[in-house]
DNA sequence: GCTGATGCGTC
DNA sequence: GTCCGACGACGCATCAGC
DNA sequence: GTCGGAC
């Protein structure tokens, strides 16, 4: 395929700055606030017109700009070997500082900072480049000189050649373009947006085609013309192209939970701690191909054929295929195989086992297969798993030690989840895969169709302990300016003179919410002591290394001032890093014990008793799944009628009697999830199923069928100007139908984009009002149903809100009186007292909730209720509030005291 | 030539 | 629910420095 | 890998 060609030069790195990296990370918020548009719209705007300006003036070929906004998707340029530490030696020499210099000391203290920079990199280097910048305004570099130079760095691996690149970029940079060339070296911009989103206005096939090829370039040179669409064909994996792997979706509440989401029979695998890895096999096995879950090829590890000698599988594998098989893809793990004993060797010596070099003949890897993608030119994807796994068996034979075909169990029923999990615990195995026969192979996505249970997701399993906290370690980027992973220790009692002696043990920097670390912060406020290498706390803590300096923490605290921290992990295992000689796999903070203190502390001794009494106990249990706490309460006031019943969600409804042939001879395209009500894309689809229809998940111009959406989305937005005739139902109508058990009429408020004469037609379906009676009694719920609402474009005009009221006033006052559905109510409606001028955020805040209520109360008014102003009035009978728990609270006490005093008098 | 530091990539 | 960016341990490759 | 936060 050919290259897209640009008309115009290079555009300037600079312009890349102005009009994509700096508005990008600028704070949107406010904006957003004054816009009245949310923060995604805002960058969607910010990215669609720098690809739109591309367009128009350089051209087609926007892979220039692309592998310098997605820096970590750039496969074609190789790994710099610079990170902060090398970074930073770079630039000091490229700007002459000494290193004892106190900038020197900021760069590699990057992460400990007074200033509001720590922990942001880029920013202090930029601080620090600002005061001796060659170039005051922006350079003369452009995209193209940019993308040279950094081919150029990528091919040098020692310091002096390094150095060169960034004294060209210095010379030729002034300080904000090298900040965001210091980002684009480190590999992460930090936009706010990675590839799923930047794609999207790209081009509408661009995240399916990034998908089943882990190329930017291919996404870019392939997908340039906005007017052609992917073949279906090229939407699906093919041979010696690297497709995103489908992973497993993570823990649910319970088991039941899980079942809900399968057929009455499904597929329980076992799940193997090794690599995970696709197989690309061509030309009867003359071309081999491998790549790792993030798209890392490892052909050189595992063999390019037959004849590769010095790759450690593919040699083995000439049994393997059935003789008919000419081309293949295999989804599966690698695994360790120790070939004396016959096991699989524990995680790690994978690649030790691959390498020629490091491999002592013991162990081998083994291909651990648990799907097929492709076979004999022919995609297997859209098949199901159940059929994927019949042509699995016909077309691979099982050669033991070098690729087996992970076994399926069959199950019914959670008793089968729960014996497989035991049975995983018992072999110390990693945990279990549950699988919906029925379901394709979904690129990329983390689908409900594979459910990940492991044994650590219960109460019993996994490893619940209570440490120490002796050291804290600075954050980076949103963690920047405070201690965001801590130091942890078992009590050592090794010392009768130093009883509040600890081993380091593990470090913990996850499951934290904000909240904690700054209740944490707060305990320990003015306990933290710098770490000095020369005088260490031996006194307090002991760490691993010659030198008692491996994991040193940037602070260290005496247990006595410190807090003990309930930690959960998967596993424990040995470790050279930490004194303890023992560390945790994948630890996380579950809570802080401040019932506890240094003194009952998990110790050392204490640990290994633990571990050793109750493995064997805890099999014999029961295992019911680990609730998870409830983090993240929304800030966001949602608005919500006392009194009135919550809108009904059909998730939960069991769907009983259905008309199996309701929906026969449709196919419908879901888009979306459902708002109102809550209703999700899954069991919309279960629905329809239900009632007869057809589900398709990929948009094809030439089918006929239903569109279902309820909101403009991105991949509607692409399609809609290519097709501008199309009809794209809202969910409504679908709910419409199943509730009268018949193909109702289409109405216009069933439609969310339709031709004029679609809509002419719909017209005519409704009474005189404009309403049927579903509407009407949807009219509360559904905002901006019967009102085409002006937008604000700035709320702290008044003068222009009041007229956008009376414009409002004047349409209810021309309609016909439609109200009876709220007769006989009457409401108050609870504001914020706030003045005609907009001082802060959350004045603002308030502004736009007596916005939204208000109009609430002229929907209410037109449906025949009566506003009172005062919540005194006895008449009131309903209290209309922001959903804010504190303020009901506080409505109750109010009028329940006002009812005592009324009585009392 | 060895060792430790640093980076990359796996989970 | 999805996306994004924080954070964990470990093994191997490679280069700087001894 | 796990996790929390924003949307």
């Amino acid at each position: 395929m050919s290259e897209p060609q640009n008309h115009g030069k290079s555009p300037l790195f600079s312009h890349l700055v102005v009009s994509l990296f700096e508005p990008l990370t600028k704070n949107l918020t406010h904006l957003s606030a004054i816009t009245q548009k949310k923060p995604q719209v805002l960058k969607g705007q910010i990215i669609e017109r720098f690809i739109n300006q591309w367009r128009k003036t350089v051209g087609d070929d926007i892979y220039p700009a692309f592998r310098l906004v997605m820096p970590d998707k750039d496969k074609e340029r190789d790994m710099y070997g610079l990170k902060e530490k090398n970074l930073g030696r770079i630039i000091l020499k490229t700007l002459s500082i000494s290193p004892v210099s106190p900038e020197a000391q900021a760069i590699k203290n990057w992460k400990q900072n007074s200033k509001a920079t720590a922990g942001d990199f880029s920013n202090i280097c930029y601080d620090i480049i600002q005061k001796r910048e060659v170039i005051t305004s922006f350079g003369d570099m452009t995209i193209e000189d940019v993308n040279n130079l950094l081919n150029q760095l990528s091919t040098e691996s020692v310091f002096d050649k390094q150095l060169e690149v960034f004294q060209e970029l210095y010379n030729r940079m002034n300080a904000e373009e090298l900040r965001w060339i210091i980002r684009i070296v480190l590999r992460y911009v930090h936009l706010g947006a990675t590839e799923k989103t930047i794609f999207n206005y790209w081009h509408p096939d661009a995240v399916a085609l990034f998908n089943v090829t882990s190329s930017l370039k291919r996404v870019c040179y392939e997908l340039f013309d906005s007017n052609y669409r992917l073949p279906n064909s090229q939407q699906e994996v093919s041979l010696m192209s690297c497709f995103v792997p489908q992973l497993a979706s993570y823990q649910k509440k319970s088991y039941d939970d899980i079942i809900k989401l399968m057929p009455r029979e499904f597929y329980i695998e076992e799940k193997f701690d090794g690599e995970r890895i696709q197989l690309h096999m061509s030309g009867y096995g003359s071309h081999f191909k491998f790549w790792s879950r993030k798209a890392k090829d490892y052909t050189y590890l595992y063999g390019s054929s037959y004849n590769d000698t010095k790759g450690s599988l593919t040699k083995y594998l000439k049994d393997a295929f059935n003789s008919k098989v000419s081309n293949i893809i295999l989804d599966g793990e690698m695994v360790a195989w120790d070939t004396d004993d016959q096991v699989i060797v524990p995680f790690g010596s994978l690649k030790a086992s691959a390498n020629e070099k490091t491999n002592t003949g013991k162990e081998k890897p083994m291909y651990c297969v648990f799907d097929i993608l492709f076979l004999n030119n022919v995609s297997l994807v859209r098949y199901s798993l159940q059929e994927r796994r019949k042509a699995l068996n016909i077309v691979l034979k099982s050669l033991p030690g070098f690729i087996q075909i992970v076994p399926v169990k069959m199950a019914t029923g959670k008793q089968d989840i729960t014996q497989s999990l035991q049975k995983v615990i018992q072999d110390a195995s990693e945990g279990i895969i549950v699988k919906d026969p029925r379901a394709r192979y979904i690129v990329s996505q983390r689908s409900d169709s594979w459910i990940k249970v492991k044994p650590e997701y219960t109460k019993e399993f996994g490893e619940n302990l209570d440490v120490c906290v002796i050291g804290g370690y600075y954050g980076s980027g949103r963690r920047g300016q405070k201690l965001a992973s801590f130091l942890c220790g078992l009590r050592s009692e090794d010392d009768q003179k130093f009883p509040q002696r600890f081993w380091s043990f593990c470090r913990v920097g996850g499951g934290f919410t904000s909240q904690e670390y700054a209740h944490i912060q707060h305990i320990t406020h003015g306990k933290w002591h710098k770490w000095d290498p020369l005088s260490p706390p031996l006194k307090y803590m002991e760490l691993a290394g010659q030198f008692n300096d491996k994991e040193r923490p940037d602070l260290w605290i005496k247990p006595e001032n410190s807090v003990i921290l309930e930690i959960k992990a998967a596993q424990v295992r040995p470790s050279d890093s930490y004194r303890a000689g023992l560390t945790l796999r994948f630890p996380r903070f579950r809570k802080l014990r401040d019932d506890r203190s240094w003194e009952t502390a998990l110790s050392f001794r204490e640990f290994i008793k633990l571990r050793q009494e109750t493995d064997a106990q805890r099999a014999e249990k029961q295992l019911s799944f680990e609730q998870h706490r409830r983090k993240n309460i929304s800030t966001r006031n949602k608005l919500q009628i006392i009194g009135a019943e919550d809108s009904f969600t059909t998730d939960d409804k069991v769907i009983d009697v259905v008309n199996c042939a309701l929906f026969n001879n449709f196919t419908f395209y879901i888009m979306s999830d459902v708002q109102k009500p809550r209703v999700s894309k899954g069991h919309l689809e279960r629905l329809i199923k239900a009632h007869g229809g057809q589900i398709t998940q990929f948009y094809n111009e030439c089918i006929l069928f239903t569109i279902i959406s309820d909101k403009i989305t991105f991949r509607l937005n692409a399609i809609l100007p290519q097709n501008p005739s199309l009809i794209v139902f809202k969910p409504s109508w679908v709910f419409d139908c199943i509730e009268n058990n018949t193909i109702v009429k289409i109405e216009p408020g069933h439609l969310l984009h339709a031709t004029i004469e679609m809509r002419e037609k719909a017209a005519k379906n409704v009474d005189k009002y404009g309403l049927s009676i579903y509407q009407m009694s949807k009219m509360l719920e559904t905002k901006a149903a019967l009102i085409n609402l002006p937008r604000i474009k700035n709320p702290i005009n008044m003068v222009e809100k009041e007229i956008i009221q009376q414009k409002i006033i004047d349409k209810l006052n021309c309609s016909h009186s439609a109200g009876f559905i709220f007769a006989g109510l009457e409401l108050y409606f609870d504001r914020y007292q706030i003045g005609s001028k907009v001082h802060s955020e959350e004045e603002l805040q308030q502004y736009r909730t007596n916005y939204e209520l208000w109009i609430l109360s002229c929907k209410a008014r037109f449906a025949g209720a009566k506003e009172l102003t005062s919540i005194e009035d006895s008449a009131v009978t309903h209290i209309i509030t922001p959903d804010d728990p504190s303020r009901i609270k506080e409505l109750r006490f109010l009028i329940s005291s006002e009812a005592v005093e009324a009585y009392i008098s």
